[in-house]
DNA sequence: CCTATATTTCGCCACATAGCGAAATGACGG
DNA sequence: CCGTCATTTCGCTATGTGGCGAAATATAGG
């Protein structure tokens, strides 16, 4: 498959749009994602990982940490488009202001606390 | 699956991305189609059938044809945006090249005698 | 080192899907 | 009507994939 079929896959998924959605205006650690998403860590990390084979996102590890955020210039040429084509979509979209203003709160709180509380207290 | 992924994800296959691409500069009959990907009529009619179920594609019956042509103002928001994108992408890919120089040939073919020799007489 | 914690990897299961051939459908020409 | 031919639908197989939990890895802080 080619990078222009790889992107496009990576894309055409709804957890993953989800992920891509959160990751507009700021890059966030896998716990964030998680927090938000309310998905098993495996299942999250796999994403992040298929998203980042296929050149739409970028890591950054700070400690116990790893940051994602949307690739800037990367090595597959149609990520540019693509995350420029979902930025531009699902903009009044329910579930994903649902999932943006369950960010907000995630946000909140600091890292340090925030991934035990992940699979508790949501609501 | 919302429509941004639905029309993602028709495209983010090679086979369906050969079909957009040979669609690009005219409309095709599905036994057309099929003389230049090669494959069952089956399976070529079940790509078809998929991408105008994502909006990417409309058809239009002419007598025994059933001609495909890319989506015009249809009922998915987003395919014009994907059609944009894959129309400027694999401008040099190798396959698609080929697939083009195959099909000038396929053109020359009157639609009758074309059908029945999909399956043999290439190269 | 040893523990705690964040993330990834692995093995599994349920389900989706690309391919095919065979049978069904739809339209044309007797 | 009936046969012919283009296309679609159906049944099947092989493979891909999203989800999970358990185990492995990596880092921070004793």
């Amino acid at each position: 498959m080619r990078q222009l079929e790889v992107a496009l896959k990576a894309a055409g998924d709804p957890t993953r749009t989800r992920i891509l959605k959160l990751l507009e205006d700021r890059e966030l650690c896998v716990c964030q994602i998680q927090a938000v998403l309310r998905l098993a860590p495996s299942t999250v990390s796999k994403h992040l990982a298929l998203l980042k084979a296929s050149g739409l996102v970028d890591d950054r590890r700070d400690g116990r940490w790893v940051h994602y955020a949307l690739a800037g210039e990367g090595h597959n040429p149609y990520a540019k488009a693509v995350l420029r084509l979902v930025r531009g979509a699902l903009v009044r979209d329910p579930k994903v202001l649902e999932d943006q203003r369950l960010l907000k709160r995630v946000l909140k709180t600091p890292l340090a606390e925030l991934c035990g509380l992940a699979e508790r207290a949501h609501a």
